[in-house]
DNA sequence: GGCACGGGTTAATCCAGATTAAGAAAAAAG
DNA sequence: CTTTTTTCTTAATCTGGATTAACCCGTGCC
């Protein structure tokens, strides 16, 4: 099954297993399909699972006290995706996730990951390793926020996802940046001018 | 000696080790005092070592192209810190790390926290936790400055960190919060007219 | 076909917070 | 205690980006 192979490839990009452990971290997943819009999590639940995209795009944001929506992050495929602050603590989350477009998704339920830590405790090390690369990715994209001016921010996101810059609808980019997609529409125009 | 039982004891608030390993990690560690001002690390080298705080307080921060400085985290007693872009990757960092006041610290060094991994994989655990943990707070203050105002920012800095608020040179506050000294001035004026 | 609806654009107006400048207060350093 | 350095405050002015509102366009969907 592609989907299985995906996710093992990604997690063996930074741990080797036997290829007993990876059919039974295989044996975990339970594989679900999303449509277009449906939401996966919503605020005050909790977050029960983290969830591998195999294809489409998934999105975790925030709704403030005035309704509007904040993106806290994109998953599209080989990217994990979780109410980080729910899973951990089980309390109720502060995320809704839900898809972009028609998406494929593998889910490891917390309960099964902490069995997974005892069986296989590579894993411990697997999530370590991506924990700590996302930590870095949030560090970096907070100063981002800290330092520069929404065109600069445009800038360093289209560097950095090349791909999700034309995969994604425009307001979506906006939140994600920090900025209304009236100002986001503004701002590009003027880019495109320049150039 | 009262700075290895305080790492101890913070280790041990998430794995659990024999008094042998106890006594292994304390001997892996270096320990280091600076003066109030006096600089661990600056921007462009590489982080070779996490710190950990036993006394005092670190900084680490980043200097934007008009040269203002951008707090991104405070490391009290008992906080650990670190470049965690350049202690990963091993490549120049972008952070400079500093001693606000008299500080000690116990170093780990990048080395021996690798031999640590392997002497006792219980610390791929430790470390797991506290950087989830620390990725849930960056998360939680990238959506806060999306969100929220600097009012409520401030707000939630000081619910937050009720100890640092009156420890810390407001100037250091602001710009955590990401706004300059005069504005945090003013609003910090206001909300005590209100009240 | 018509029609509702979400996504994108444009333009006018508004405002939170930056910038600039200068002085006051506090705290290091000597 | 004095000097120097930092930090904090106040006030005037300015601006990046928000808000509001209107319109356009594609694309389901009845």
């Amino acid at each position: 099954m592609a989907a299985s192979s995906l996710i093992v490839k990604n997690v063996c990009n930074h741990i080797t297993l036997t290829p007993a452990e990876q059919e039974y971290f295989v044996s975990l997943l339970q594989p679900m399909e999303l449509k277009r819009k449906q939401v996966l999590l919503k605020e005050g639940e909790i977050c029960r699972f983290s969830a591998f995209v195999t294809e489409g795009c998934l999105r975790g944001y925030s709704v403030d006290n005035n309704g509007y929506e904040h993106v806290l992050s994109f998953a599209p495929a080989n990217w994990w995706m979780a109410d980080m602050y729910s899973l951990i603590s089980q309390k109720p989350g502060i995320l809704y996730i839900d898809a972009l477009e028609d998406t494929s998704i593998l889910t490891l339920s917390k309960i099964h990951q902490q069995t997974l830590y005892k069986e296989v405790p590579a894993f411990e090390r697997f999530f370590r390793i991506i924990t700590e690369n996302s930590l870095v990715a949030y560090q970096q994209r907070l100063l981002d926020n800290l330092s520069l001016t929404a065109e600069d921010r445009y800038n360093s996101f289209c560097k950095r996802y090349p791909s999700l810059i034309n995969a994604l609808p425009s307001k979506q980019v906006a939140s994600y940046i920090g900025v209304t997609p009236e100002f986001f529409s503004k701002m590009r125009n003027k880019l495109l001018r320049k150039q």
